[in-house]
DNA sequence: TTTGTTTTGTTGCAAATGCAACAGCGTTTA
DNA sequence: TAAACGCTGTTGCATTTGCAACAAAACAAA
């Protein structure tokens, strides 16, 4: 994750703070964000704790679309994520920054620290574009076995290893794979056989490479 | 596409292109791009043509993974696509600003236009963010009937009509939802049959909603 | 026009996948 | 401690899907 305010002086962030008109909230454990506060046209920062984007489809069912660690954006007009099916909880103790899009995009300002700060936003962009593309490139596999392959060549180039560590549990895997998990445990359990993957927990071994 | 000089003067323009040191190529029809120009570390912004970027995998297969039309940008640092593996081809007789990332990404830079052009790239972003967010929610439906009518239900609010029009061909949209063509079309027809749509060409009607 | 190319619709079939259900296990919570 | 919860592995089964192949239609080019 990239800090918004890299390269910006704790002095010349709150200068920028108060130009923004930039308010800060806090939000306690398991709240909902969007029942207390208005933000639409508005950039979200969270500066601590963690949240989750959780989209409700017409059954009911629930979904999370995101999960927002320290320095994660989230703006419903500049589309970071995407409906109004969409709620935000607080699932830790959380401290978010909101900002005004007209104020972000206001190319009167002139000080440093602002166009510090775009710049800082527009590589948050780029990076956040990149790993869309990634999770794409995955999803549009046709079967399990090349979406797991896909993900786990991904992993390795990220890692620079054949030998990688899931970042969350299967079952989280399995819906980034967008994927039924009893039928990549199938799966998994073919590559295993095949001697093409060996798996201890979470570390996997990528056995060709 | 949004045009990432708007909002500048034409002569603001050539003297920002040229602080910025971009320099621009023109590229015949049925070119590739990568054969003779090096864009690594620099930011792609097309002018005015057509050009696909084609990702060859290890069995050898094309793949169409982006078109680009005016004011697309490409960038294999900032990663506005994806690996090693792909390659760029002029469609259409293309012309296409490079500017290295070091010249965007210069905080010393003050210029009004300057700030302009970066607020521009920053909206640009962004707006991929949304295109990208749009696709894998369809493409993290699981079954073919649910990524046509997720696909659909998007078309509408954009097109805000229950009547929309494809952009495409059908083929291209098997493509884009990542699934069987001939497998979509029975899709298709189940859906006409259940009068839950209708389809005349690349019209198609929602008879919900 | 004629010819060639691309798109579309269709079908049979084997294989892949989702779904539901259940059990074992480890961790958290009351 | 006991109960509750979440993660994992497994299996049977009905359904969905991809694939290959072909013909008709639409479109473009010569």
């Amino acid at each position: 994750m990239i800090d918004p305010f890299k390269k910006i002086t704790e002095n010349d962030k709150i200068e920028l703070l108060k130009t923004l008109e930039a308010s800060i909230y806090d939000f306690d454990k398991n709240t909902s964000i969007l029942s207390t506060t208005k933000i639409n046209d508005s950039l979200c920062i969270v500066l601590e704790g963690y949240l989750q984007i959780i989209k409700t489809d017409y059954n009911g069912n629930k979904t999370i679309v995101e999960d927002l660690l320290q320095y994660s954006l989230f703006s419903p007009s500049l589309s970071f994520f995407n409906d109004d099916e969409c709620d935000i909880m607080a699932k830790e103790p959380s401290k978010i920054i909101l900002i005004d899009d007209h104020a972000i995009f206001n190319p009167s300002l002139t000080s440093p620290s602002y166009t510090q700060f775009i710049l800082n936003l527009l590589e948050i962009t780029t990076l956040i574009i990149k790993q869309r593309n990634t999770r794409i490139n995955i999803l549009t596999q046709k079967s399990i076995r090349n979406k797991l392959l896909e993900y786990f060549n991904q992993m390795a180039n990220q890692q620079r290893s054949r030998i990688i560590y899931l970042p969350f549990s299967f079952t989280d895997l399995a819906d980034y794979l967008a994927i039924d998990r009893s039928a990549m445990s199938r799966e998994i359990k073919h590559l295993k056989e095949e001697k093409i993957i060996d798996v201890k927990a979470r570390k996997i071994m990528l056995n060709y490479r």
